[in-house]
RNA sequence: GGGCUGUUAGCUCAGUUGGUUUAGAGCGUUGCUUUGACAGAGCAAAGGUCACUGGUUCGAAUCCAGUACAGCCCACCA
């Protein structure tokens, strides 16, 4: 299979190829069998979005893992899909709708505008898709679900009603966020708290004045004659707009500013209504002036305090933000025109006293980015605290484990514990609607079908409905998610099917600890409450992708590479592997496409190697004396590298199991890189002209293959293509499939070495070739200068094996071993061997001295630092034996290096 | 106000039960090499009192406390 192998590696050549090779092979699909099972569900992208780059980052390392499990034995199930995102989806269609065919959403049927939400859908949403193809992505096309397939509207329906039937969900008036501007209610974790810089505005309450006479007589107080005198209470806000919406204000009782009006009554600005002034400890009297109006109907804390006092509700806004008939004045305007309105006004009566800068912090609506407004409403909720204690037990015992955990423990703890019921009615078409049923006196049944309403109405009331019209709204979007790792696998509509006995619970779930509350918390309550069971066993939390600056990622900014751009640069291995560098779990990432370079560029250095190779296959290999010692020298290379690839793995599988990724890559990386490219091809590469051992040659094949392998998770295309480059492959045999243990077969080594023996002789072997490298290049010698080394060493048995490796420092000089210094020759020493390096060239004395000095210098400060260890007898007493017999070790070690350098030096 | 992180080389970050040397990587920088896999490269080098102060310990980048700065989450007093 000769072929020319381009100069540099061509990802965009290779990766359509092995991606539909992939799934004409059908790998990624999985089936219940007899192995174990090993699930990723992907949390489901919004159906309209496109993938940004903290999507490509959950999808990388979901992929990493999925590729690990199937390489390990595993039968890994991969799910995808996508989430109907009711209100962001809703929002995009209406906007379109306008925009496109100047159609109004009002001005449509549900089922028109639905009609049009689905074709929106099968328009856009298969961009994601197309994108997580592009990646890689190792998915089960084949199960690829929607929150709103049929099955799955199904599941979320059962559970409403179930949960109804269970108590757990009610309806009820309560004051909640309103989006204004999509005019639903949002839960509280929705509602996003930004800091601005706002104004407080100070105006006056005239006080009603009270006749003399009566004021002793407490019963005609009511009735007497009323004047508006000159008194007033000063009351501080920041929504002057809402004063009309006022139903009392209210000071602490023990301010004794305010003692004497508590029970008389002020005049409400603007609208002139009568109000009492009430008392409560709610009031903190050293915050702005004191004295607090209510309004009940616009601010949560104005509510309960309503509540408490039976205060009445004036509710001056209408659902799009502009005030109602209620407000009496400036009605119809909306609620921010209505500030300014309100302003001027108050100026012009003469009741505003100040302004002042204040900063604060408003909530905005997570998908609509408009001011939220806490609103009365009547609405579906459900109660949370039942269903988070089982959420907060699966937790803290263990039986799901959070990487990293102690992180993110505290914060999933406090949510729990602290949950509030979740509003889960939304105002909205798009999405899976309430099968509440009501009749024309408002009397409800929670059922499927519009017939099972009429059963269960007769049953419940005890008579047939005139009509029923069922609820209008639909359910929170999470109200759908929360059951993915379950309805995936049809286990809420099919409970009990092979499929979610066999794939349920996950493994792992891979996500964002931005939705740890909005999804995390509430999928493991579904599945305590549905499976009896934690939905899966491991959740690692990635982290946020942010530009370089450390800007959160934003259309606005402009700083969100596009993913298909990015792949079209680099090729999908170079951005998976500039992505996942850089991620540690649960850090926030600084994204910048100069990783990707580093990915690139890495993929480059494999492809090299691999031409390297093809080309002394090429060359033809030969077998080699192999009864001779000088064979058994010669492979000394292969006996490390093999050493070292053994301690790798095993450091590799450790990465894994404790969800280091971004290490494990590192340390595939550096393996390939360093320990391969740079020591190990390099030791073995045949000098010009000659032919490798054939032996040799299969050898460095096959730890190519297993490198290929190690790295295929991270990087699978380039993988694949250099594995079918490296031997001629039977049909079926694709590494994605390959499992682990299939390569590494014995390779032939030198019996008597023992790996740590081979990796310590190795590093030494290393150390001294930097140390001839480096005084070559000091000293300005080229490469290929020829020189001669003289070796003095104490212990000469060490350079059998590795003479020949050394040997390729020297060009075409001579390796000799001596017994003493050698005049006029470059002195390095390492480690306790000394080496002489003979040139043509003259030496500079001068520099040689400084260098061996500063050697020195270094070794005594060493040497003195471990001495004064020694010397401490509570060190000898306390520290572990094997420490303190490590630093007796180091003693000798350093004591010999600095004899050989003092040597050297007093013969330079 | 409550909680949680982080502060290590110019930049971005590793450093897993405190003890293999006086702390590592990538990028960047500086030399040299246009060498037969790779200039998207090779070889080598420079660069850090591990934020600060104290404590625990024979021994601290690592454990504890405090301080400073940065960031995140939650709560949401006009």
């Amino acid at each position: 299979m000769s072929i020319e192998l381009s100069k540099n590696f061509e990802p965009q050549a290779i990766e359509e190829k092995w991606y539909s090779h992939w799934l004409d092979k059908d790998y990624f699909s999985s089936r219940p069998d007899d192995r174990k099972p090993y699930t990723i569900v992907i949390p489901p992208p919004n159906v309209t979005g496109v993938l940004h780059l903290g999507h490509t980052l959950n999808e990388t390392v979901q992929d990493v893992l999925i590729r690990k499990a199937r390489m390990s034995g595993y039968n890994a199930c991969w799910v995808p899909g996508s989430d109907h995102a009711s209100i962001a989806t809703e929002a995009k269609v209406v906007q379109m709708l306008e925009k496109e065919k100047g159609i109004h959403k009002h001005d449509l049927t549900r089922e028109a505008f639905l009609k049009h939400a689905f074709e929106w859908k099968d328009k856009y949403g298969g961009i994601i898709y197309h994108q997580i193809k592009k990646l890689g992505c190792s998915v089960d096309w084949n199960r690829t679900t929607f929150t709103m397939d049929d099955h799955y509207y199904k599941a979320v329906i059962k559970v409403f009603i179930d949960l109804f039937n269970k108590g757990l969900i009610y309806r009820g008036a309560r004051i909640i966020n309103w989006d204004p501007q999509a005019q639903t209610a949002l839960s509280d974790e929705e509602v996003e708290y930004k800091d601005i810089q706002g104004k407080l505005y100070y105006v006056k309450y005239k006080v009603v004045k009270v006749e003399t006479a009566n004021v002793n007589e407490e019963a005609s107080i009511d009735n007497s004659p009323l004047t508006i005198g000159d008194e007033f209470i000063l009351i501080a806000t920041q929504r002057p707009e809402t004063i009309m919406g006022d139903v009392a204000v209210c000071v602490h009782p023990q301010d004794e500013r305010y003692k004497h009006l508590i029970g008389r009554k002020v005049i409400v600005p603007l609208v002139n209504h009568e109000v009492p002034v009430i008392a409560d400890e709610y009031v903190d009297p050293t915050f702005g002036t004191g004295a607090l109006k209510i309004t009940p109907a616009h601010d949560i804390n104005d509510y309960n305090l309503g509540l408490k006092h039976n205060l009445p509700i004036i509710d001056t806004l209408n659902p799009d933000g502009t005030l109602s008939e209620a407000a009496q004045v400036f009605v119809g305007m909306d609620r921010f025109d209505a500030r300014k309105a309100a302003i001027d006004q108050l100026k012009e009566d003469g009741l505003l006293v100040k302004e002042e800068e204040y900063s604060t912090r408003l909530g905005f609506s997570q998908r609509t980015n408009c001011v939220v407004e806490p609103r009365i409403s009547t609405q579906w909720f459900v109660k949370m605290k039942e269903l988070a204690g089982k959420a907060l037990e699966a937790v803290t015992s263990g039986d799901i484990k959070i990487h990293p955990e102690e992180r993110f423990l505290a914060t999933y703890k406090y949510w729990l514990e602290n949950v509030k019921d979740w509003c889960i009615s939304r105002q909205l078409w798009w999405g899976q609607r309430i099968p509440a049923w009501y009749d024309e006196e408002g009397l409800f049944v929670v059922a499927e079908t519009e017939t099972e309403a009429k059963e269960a109405f007769q049953k419940a009331f005890n008579r047939q409905p005139a009509s029923l019209v069922q609820d209008a709204d639909v359910l929170d979007t999470w109200f759908s998610s929360w059951l993915w790792p379950i309805e995936v696998f049809n286990g809420i509509t099919d409970p009990g099917n092979p499929e979610i006995d066999y794939y349920y619970p996950t493994s792992v779930l891979v996500t964002g600890q931005d939705i740890i509350f909005f999804w995390v918390a509430r999928m493991v309550m579904a599945g305590e409450e549905y499976m009896n069971e934690r939905p899966f066993e491991h959740v690692y939390f990635t982290g946020m992708v942010r530009d370089k600056q450390g800007r959160k990622m934003s259309k606005q900014l402009g700083n969100s590479p596009d993913l298909l751009e990015l792949i079209e640069r680099f090729g999908a291995d170079a951005v998976r592997f500039g992505i996942l560098i850089s991620a540690p779990a649960g850090n926030d990432l600084l994204f910048d496409d100069s990783s990707c370079d580093q990915g690139r560029n890495f993929n480059n250095k494999i492809w090299n190697a691999l031409k390297l190779v093809k080309m002394w296959e090429a060359n033809g290999a030969i077998a080699y004396d192999r009864s001779g010692e000088d064979f058994e020298k010669a492979t000394f290379a292969a006996t490390w590298f093999e050493a070292r690839l053994k301690k790798v793995k095993a450091e590799l599988e450790e990465l894994y199991t404790d969800f280091r990724l971004s290490e494990a890559l590192k340390t595939v990386y550096s393996l390939i890189w360093d320990d391969f490219c740079s020591w190990y091809l390099e030791w073995v590469k045949p000098p010009f002209g000659e032919k490798i051992d054939n032996h040799l040659l299969t050898c460095t094949l096959d730890f190519f293959e297993e490198l290929m392998q190690l790295l295929h998770p991270f990087m699978p295309f380039v993988t694949e293509e250099i594995y079918h480059h490296l031997r001629s492959r039977e049909e079926g045999d694709d590494l994605t499939i390959r499992q682990q243990g299939d390569l590494g077969k014995n390779h032939f080594s030198i019996s008597a070495i023992k790996d740590e023996d081979a990796l310590a002789l190795g590093r030494s072997l290393q150390e001294m070739i930097t140390a001839i490298r480096d005084t070559r290049s000091k000293a300005g010698l080229k490469p290929k200068e020829n020189i001669s080394l003289h070796i003095q060493t104490t212990a000469p048995e060490l350079f059998t094996n590795i003479e020949s490796l050394l040997a390729k420092q020297v060009a075409a000089g001579t390796i000799q071993y001596v017994a003493d210094s050698v005049p006029n020759a470059m002195t390095v020493v390492v480690g306790t061997n000394k080496f002489y390096i003979e040139t043509e060239q003259e030496i500079d004395i001068e520099a040689q001295k400084e260098k061996l000095q500063k050697d020195l210098e270094y070794q005594r400060g060493f040497l003195l630092s471990v001495e004064k260890k020694l010397s401490n007898e509570r060190f000898v007493q306390n520290a572990k034996p094997e420490v303190v017999e490590a630093e007796r070790r180091k003693k000798q070690d350093a004591e010999e290096k600095i004899r050989a350098i003092e040597e050297s030096l007093a013969n330079l």
